[in-house]
Parts: structure tokens; sequence; C-alpha cells
DNA sequence: GGATAAACATACGCTAGCGTATGGAATCAC
DNA sequence: GTGATTCCATACGCTAGCGTATGTTTATCC
């Protein structure tokens, strides 16, 4: 029998993968256990409570959830290329460490009974409104509503994927497109 | 001291506002005794057991989701009034039985660790977007993408407001515009 | 206005998960 | 290799919520 020595990390990605798959109520120091192959023992030497462990993985995520989109549309060098690239990847699911696709709904579904989360997606959602301002900005669309709009797009669709299954691709690229109509307008 | 007897209605309404303040974690049978001052004793009286109270609660729901809509869209009588009427009605809140504004996102977040609801919110999307590919085909506007757009987008928005407190008004009407501007040039 | 039923209160045993404590195994230092 | 440290297993008491059983109150019906 190979034991599997466990370091908070793989906790971490446990937890976002049950978080994904079964909902916040699944963020529990036992399950989460069991689901490893491990007791509740390993859980507690990693972490000092629940709450600690929720924070953990809450960090994880808000050190990236910014900073990786922004890293990820460095590459395209104008607003215009940014914001169509913005809906490719948006349409993409999540990386693995936090529980693959439609993590971020996950997530959001979470800060409905806590409130330290609700305040992280607060922060988030802030930053990346901030962004999506600054980027319609440069290209002279000052319409205060197009982030709310393309941001919420993204965020409902996310949502709407999880139950239909179906992919955002073409419809991102379609509301990106009816956005920089305005643009070509103009 | 009056004694209000509790019918069953008023249970669910105790669920919904639950729901919706605390998210799903607080749709127990004794947190929600005390909210409402009386005792479990009342709630396994009305229900059988916590899930068939949450199967009542889902079948409300369900059942107004989508006529409640239609019919609220009833005195509109072309398509593009429809549409822009739709964009009015989705940035108020819901009816307070429903634990009143933001409802329907509490209920997706709800879906998360609950495939009863998961499957109930399958089916109302399913009707909606339906309904919506009607009317933008009513008005030749046959892409695809069309109702996945606005109805994430609405659902997005709903999901923003609760976090900025903002109102979607402007930016669901703007949205509303987007599209319509295919209309126009055809 | 006493009998009947409906609506609620209370007490009970049960389970899942929490956090602690302590012992045991695996790994590292040298 | 043995001593120390790191990591995990197990056992314990505790609490919240479940569902049942049974008692009490409140309304209803003639």
């Amino acid at each position: 029998m190979v034991k599997n020595r466990l370091s908070p990390e793989t906790w971490i990605a446990a937890g976002f993968r049950a978080l994904s798959e079964k909902g916040p109520s699944a963020l529990k120091a036992e399950p989460l256990a069991r689901s490893l192959n491990t007791t509740k023992g390993s859980f507690y030497w990693h972490f000092d409570d629940v709450p600690a462990f929720h924070a953990a993985m809450l960090h994880l995520w808000e050190d990236r959830a910014f900073t990786g989109i922004v890293t990820a549309l460095e590459s395209e060098t104008n607003p215009v290329q940014r914001l169509r690239k913005l809906g490719e990847i948006a349409a993409q699911s999540a990386p693995e460490e936090f529980g693959g696709p439609a993590a971020e709904p996950a997530i959001r579904a979470w800060a409905r009974d806590n409130t330290k989360v609700a305040e992280a997606v607060d922060r988030i959602d802030a930053k990346r409104m901030g962004y999506l301002s600054d980027l319609f900005a440069d290209i002279g669309l000052t319409n205060a509503e197009l982030p709310r709009i393309l941001y919420g797009g993204l965020i409902g669709m996310e949502e709407l994927s999880r139950h239909d299954g179906a992919s955002n691709k073409e419809a991102l690229a379609t509301l990106v497109d009816l956005i920089l109509a305005l643009y070509e307008d103009s």
C-alpha cells in the first residue's frame, strides 16, 4: 500500500473539486478526508480548523482570479483584440486546481452562505469591471453599462453551461461583436 | 399573547426568505422554526420531512417561474415591445413570497447541492430560452446565440446586483438595444 | 359547552460533523 | 541505525439538526 503524504495544496484542490461537484455543503473536513482516502487527522494537521481551510481556498482563488485574466490577455496588444480574446478564454473551463469546469459559478454559490467569500467575490468583481472599463475607454467606448453587460453575460453564460452543457464560445463572440459594433460605428 | 397559526405557505415564504438571505444551508427545520418563533412541531405537522418541504418550495417556484414572465408580457402586443418590457421586469426584484430581491440567483445557488432543484432550473431555463427564441424568430432574428446572450446577461446581472447593489435597469435596456440593432439593420 | 380534531410544544434517541488529545507510523538528519 | 520531526489514525466528548412519539393547547362542530 502506497502512503501518499498530502500537502495543503492537495486538500485545497480536493476542496475545489468538491465545491464544483457537490456544492458548498461538501466543504467539510471528514467528507473531504474520505474523498482523499485519509482521515481528518491529516486535515487538522495542515489546517487549524474548517474556517482556516476555507480561507486558504479563498486566498488561492482571489490571488489568481484577477491577475490570471490580465496575464492571459497580455499577449494581445490592442484593446479590441483583448476583448475578443477575453471572450475566448472565458468560454474555456477553469484549471484543474480550481475543480475543473464551472469553478467560478461554484464560488459565487459559495458566497451565498459565507460572508468572507462574498467579500472576496466583491473585490474581484470590482477589479474585473474596472479592467473592462479601461479596456472600453481605450477604444473610445465610454458607455458605463458596457462592462456590466459583458461581465454579466460572462457570468450568466457560465451558469447556463452548467445546466445545458452547451458551449459559450459562439455566444460570447457574438456578444463581443454586438458591443464592438458601437466601436465600428463611431 | 396572540397565537399565530401557521400555514404551509407561511413556512414556504420563510424558506425563500432564508434562502435569499443566508443561502441553501439555512433551509433546515429547526432554524426556520426559530425564525417564525415556533417549534419544529409545527413544521413536521405541515410537512412530512425536510425533503418534502424543499419539494413544496420548488413546486411553487417552478409553477410561477415561467408563466409569471409570460403573463407579465401579455400586455405588450408585438415582440419588440415584449423584449424591451422583459428587460424592465427582469431588473425588478422578485415578489416577497419568493424572498424579495435576488430570489432567482439564490435558487440557482441552491441547485448546486440539490439535484431536484437543478432539474427544475434546467426545465425553466429551457422553457425561457425557447420563449426567447420564438420572440426573436417573430422579428426575423434567427441567430441561435441571441437567446443565450440575453438570458445569460439577465442571470449574470442579477448575480452582480447582489454584490454591488447596483440596478440593472440601464444595462439591460442597453443590452436589448444592442441586440435590436440587428433588427433595425435588417 | 363538551367532544373532536387540528395545530403546536416538548422530550427523546440518532447521526454527522467539529475540534482535541494522544498514540503510532513514515521520513529525515547525521 | 537511532533520534527527532513530520505526518496521519483513532478515540473521545460536544453540538446541531433529524424524525418520532406523545402530551397540550386552540379552534370547530353541533
